[in-house]
DNA sequence: TAGGGGCAACATATGCGCTC
DNA sequence: GAGCGCATATGTTGCCCCTA
C-alpha cells in the first residue's frame, strides 16, 4: 500500500524500517516500511493485516499515530461504519465531520464517526433527557495533568449553568457515588468575571483586644531567634514606632523571600496573627517607603495560620528583601487593614 | 476574529516532620 | 502538642496557537 506523501511529511522521514499496526481487536502487526519508485510503501506484514480483517476496496482505514513507530488503525466500511468498535474506543475523525442534531452539544473541535453519533443518539433516545446533552470526546486536558479540566463551550454554559463558581454534581446512571468538581469561569477569555471571590474589599474593624499593660512591645516568630546586635537593633525601632500593638518581627526565610524558591509567602506568627488580626481573609496594605503594596491575608481554617500571599512576592521583589534581613510589621488600626513595614537589612547587625 | 485547546507559570492548599 | 519550615499536590490564570 502506498502512503500518501501529506501523511508522511508529519513524520519528518522518520517513517521508515518497521513499523507496529494495532487493529480495532488489539491484534499487533510488523510491517515493513520500503520506498519504492520514490513512493513510501507497506509491505511485508501488510498482507496478513489484510487478510486478518477481510479489508476490501473502498474500505476506509485510519491511521492514528500512538507513539514511535506504533499506530492505531480503524477499519471502516463503504459507508463509514465502523468495523469492531469496542466499548470505549473513542477516535476523533477530523475526515468525518457531521454536524450535531438538535439533541446534543458536541465540543468544539471534536467530531463523532456514524457509528459514535449512532451510539450517542441511541443513547440520548433512551435516556430521554430533559434538557440539551453535551458530548465531550475525551482529550488529553481531561484526563491528564496539569488539571485535568472539561472545557464547556460558552453558549452551552450560559444557557445550562449558573454564570458563577459553584459546584456540580456528577454521577453516572445506576451509580450512587456522586462526584462535586467546581465550576468556573476562566478569566482569560473575556468573560464577565464572577464577583464571588471580590467580597476581600469590605473590611470590618479590627479586633481591639490588644493593649493590655503586661503585653510584650513586639512578637518575634516563635521559631525566630534574634542575635543580641539584631534584638539591640529591632527594640530600638520598635520603642521609634511606639505602636498601640505589638510589632511582629520576622526574619526572612528561604520560603519568605529566597528568589530561588517559587512561591514565596510570609506566614504571621499565630502569637501576633491571632489576637490582633481579622479571622478571616482579606486584603492587607502593606506600606513601606511611602509606597503601597497589596497582598491578600489567607487564613487556613483547619490549622489557624496566617499567610500573606499574593502581592507578597511582589512586596519583596520591589524593596529588594533578602533572607536573613528583618522585617518589624505594624499594624495600623485606622481605616483598610494596613500593616506599615520597617525593613532591616542583614548588613546593619 | 472569537472561542476554545494546550501548556506552562503562577498561586494556593495541605501534610510531613522537626524543634521547643 | 503547638508552632512553623518546607516540600509538594492541587487549582487557576496567562498566553499562544489553531480552527470554525
Amino acid at each position: 500500500m502506498v502512503m500518501p506523501s501529506r501523511f508522511l511529511k508529519n513524520f519528518a522521514g522518520k517513517l521508515s524500517g518497521t513499523i507496529k499496526l494495532v487493529s480495532p481487536n488489539g491484534s499487533l502487526y510488523d510491517v515493513e516500511v520500503a520506498k519504492r519508485f520514490n513512493k513510501v510503501v507497506l509491505r511485508h506484514g501488510w498482507g496478513d493485516f489484510v487478510d486478518a480483517h477481510h479489508i476490501e476496496e473502498n474500505n476506509f482505514l485510519l491511521f492514528r499515530h500512538i507513539e514511535n513507530s506504533l499506530f492505531e488503525v480503524l477499519i471502516l466500511d463503504a459507508d463509514g461504519w465502523e468495523d469492531n468498535l469496542s466499548e470505549n474506543e473513542s477516535f476523533q475523525l477530523d475526515d468525518l465531520q457531521t454536524n450535531p442534531g438538535p439533541n446534543y452539544v458536541l465540543s468544539r473541535g471534536s467530531y463523532l464517526s456514524k457509528a459514535q453519533e449512532g451510539r450517542v443518539m441511541a443513547l440520548i433516545q433512551e435516556i430521554q433527557p430533559e434538557s440539551t446533552v453535551y458530548v465531550a470526546v475525551m482529550r488529553k486536558c481531561h484526563i491528564l495533568k496539569p488539571g485535568p479540566y472539561l472545557a464547556i463551550p460558552k453558549g452551552y454554559a450560559f444557557a445550562h449553568f449558573l454564570h458563577e463558581r459553584t459546584n456540580v454534581t456528577l454521577q453516572r446512571p445506576g451509580k450512587s457515588k456522586k462526584w462535586h468538581p467546581r465550576f468556573y469561569q476562566r478569566k482569560d477569555k473575556h468573560h464577565v468575571s464572577s464577583d464571588s471571590d471580590k467580597d476581600e474589599a469590605s473590611h470590618k474593624s479590627l479586633k481591639s483586644n490588644s493593649g493590655g499593660p503586661s503585653e510584650a512591645p513586639y512578637i518575634v516568630s516563635s521559631k525566630s531567634c534574634l542575635s543580641q546586635s539584631q534584638k539591640k537593633i529591632v527594640e530600638e525601632k520598635v520603642r521609634a514606632i511606639q505602636s498601640e500593638v505589638p510589632v511582629f518581627v520576622a526574619i526572612m526565610k528561604k520560603v519568605n523571600a529566597d528568589v530561588s524558591y517559587r512561591y514565596r509567602i510570609m506566614e504571621l506568627g499565630k502569637r501576633f496573627a491571632a489576637p490582633h488580626l481579622p479571622h478571616r481573609g482579606q486584603t492587607v496594605l502593606l506600606q513601606c517607603m511611602k509606597k503601597v503594596w497589596k497582598t491578600k491575608m489567607m487564613i487556613l481554617s483547619g490549622s489557624r495560620r496566617w499567610f500573606l500571599v499574593g502581592g507578597w512576592a511582589t512586596f519583596v521583589r520591589d524593596n529588594g528583601l533578602r533572607v536573613g534581613d528583618i522585617c518589624l510589621f505594624e499594624l495600623k488600626k485606622k481605616g483598610e487593614l494596613t500593616m506599615k513595614v520597617h525593613i532591616i537589612s542583614r548588613e546593619q547587625f
